[in-house]
RNA sequence: GGCGACGUAGCCAAGCGGUAAGGCAAGGGUCUGCAAAACCCUUAUGCGGCGGUUCGAAUCCGCCCGUCGCCUCCA
């Protein structure tokens, strides 16, 4: 498959360069505040390559961080009198359940707090080459020592204005100088280290744990297009300081922001949902779905009217998949032969070849569309000729987006509250039988309070699970 | 000021040189006790603007306009 390499700026085939294995690497939060649909996105993009990737066969090794030592968790802490390790837990944790929620699987979490030799020991070195200083109990790394910096985000380092957001350290050789090391400040959590007692600086985690973890030139490495500079560009140039060898990660994956109102979601605009809440309120498959429509190089505009949108969009995805199950377990199905056999084996492969061209989700996600149109239109006639073949597509295609996430426990028919519903709309047949259609109504119209919906078709009455959605507003600075 | 991404119908969104997918919304119809769901039909001589290359451009090139991001907090 295809990709956009930020490092090339061009599209490249992905080549794992162990066969049969990939290995990527995504950057996580700095757990200091809620995680929200700008950090969902990026994980969910790798989580779609790595599914689309396993369905090749590959081996997927995928390792992402969370940043939990940091100025702001420690200032938060503060704020809140809790330890700074309480507080990065907290968000840890919050981070995960919604990851498991929605069905993103990372191979492995890596935190900082727990991979202080390897940072020391690669700092260690960095000084010793050279390429970093040690200064008052913090070291910084020696721009100037890579020739070659600047060429993930395409600047000069003459073109950059140091200053320009922040104020300039006079203490440093060059304003670009980025710290490695920050000493501790009374107070400050800290590990001990030859420089004196401190913490790693931002960018350092990611170099020494992706190294540590998925070894030198890995093939993907990805993350919001807002880290290209500095955090990527300064990954990088640590990295093949200490490796001394090019590239530090082969292919460099970024998406674009995610906005509110025009404007990127961020934790400090304060813009932003947290995802907890979207994730309470709306079925995972929606939010999945919500994020996908749209390539993952554009900006994603948020809005509780986008999401309804891909809500409903999704739901047709969903009624399908159950109206085809439900056919296919009644014999329904067919010769494997016929237009649908034969559009599910184009929808089969428009797909794959979607995603085969630069994770393209929203291509994929209407070649599903397409599929589900002709395969509704053919389902009045029995037995359907292609329907194991349209559902069995359906399923697999959305297995690789995870549009089911979350839809097995809802939709069980064999529970207690499964039975009492069978129940109502026996009763409810059997009051239709007498035209007494007022209780009918009724019965149809309380079942909908509580979201749930019944349709009666020619071969009876259906009921499904609707999905009430809660109205969840962006928080405003 | 520099670097980068992007600008397609009312909204969202594919398209990567061969004559505009798909979703949502809207209107009409079939079905239905009424609904819902589903299906059928309708909705861009047009792809930010102006030039250029080409037999042919939404797609390539140039300039301009606009939006967003980054230029040491950010996914």
């Amino acid at each position: 498959m295809r990709l956009h390499n930020t490092l090339s700026g061009d599209l490249e085939e992905l080549v794992p360069s162990e066969p049969g294995r990939l290995r990527m690497y995504t950057c996580g939060p700095t757990v200091y505040n809620s995680t929200h649909i700008g950090h969902l996105r990026p994980a969910l993009i790798a989580d779609v390559l790595a599914r689309h990737m396993r369905r090749k066969g590959l081996e997927v090794q995928w390792v992402s961080n969370f940043t939990d030592v940091d100025d702001r968790i420690i200032a938060r802490a503060a704020e809140q009198g809790i330890p700074p390790s309480e507080l990065s837990g907290r968000y840890i944790n919050d981070y995960l359940t919604n990851m498991e929620a929605l069905g993103i699987h990372v191979t492995r979490f890596a935190r900082v707090t727990e991979h202080i030799p390897e940072i020391v020991e690669m700092v260690r070195v960095l000084v010793e080459r050279g390429f970093a200083y040690p200064l008052e109990g913090d070291v910084y790394f020696r721009v100037a020592s890579k020739a070659d910096y600047g060429k993930l985000s395409g600047r000069a380092l003459e073109s950059m204005r140091p200053g320009a957001r922040v104020d300039v350290d006079t203490r440093k050789e060059s304003p670009l100088d980025f710290a490695l090391w920050k000493g501790a400040k009374p107070g400050e959590p800290s590990w001990p280290s030859p420089w004196g007692p401190g913490r790693p600086g931002w960018h350092i985690e990611c170099s020494a744990m992706s190294l540590h973890y998925l070894g030198n030139a890995f093939d993907v490495h990805g993350g919001g297009s807002d880290l290209i500079f500095p955090h990527h560009e300064n990954e990088i140039a640590q990295s093949e300081a200490f490796t001394g060898s090019a590239p530090f990660a082969r292919l460099w994956l970024h998406n674009a922001m995610v906005e509110v109102d025009r404007e990127k979601m961020s934790k400090s605009l304060g813009n932003f949902v947290p995802l907890t809440d979207l994730v309470q309120s709306w079925p995972a498959g929606t939010l999945r779905h919500f994020v996908l429509a749209t390539h993952y190089r554009k900006p994603l505009h948020f809005s509780l009217q986008a999401l309804e949108e891909a809500r409903r969009g999704w739901q047709r995805l969903v009624d399908a998949r159950q109206s085809w199950r439900e056919a296919v377990s009644d014999g329904a199905a067919g010769a494997p032969a016929g237009p649908l056999a034969e559009a599910s084996a184009r929808a089969a492969r428009d797909f794959t070849a979607a995603l085969d061209d630069d994770l393209n989700t929203p291509g994929a996600l209407g070649q599903l569309f397409e599929l589900v149109r002709v395969g509704n239109a053919a389902l009045p006639n029995r037995p359907v000729a292609g329907l194991g073949q349209a559902l069995e597509t359906l399923e697999e295609a959305g297995e690789i987006l995870g549009l089911w996430q979350g839809q097995g426990a809802r939709a069980a028919r064999d529970d207690i509250s499964a039975h009492l519903l069978d129940l109502l709309v026996e009763l409810r047949a059997e009051a239709r039988s007498y035209r007494d259609w007022s209780l009918a109504d009724r019965i149809r119209d309380r079942l909908a309070q509580v979201g749930i919906s019944l349709e009666d078709g020619p071969e009876g009455t259906r009921w499904r699970l609707g999905e009430g959605a809660a109205p969840v507003a962006p928080a405003r600075p």
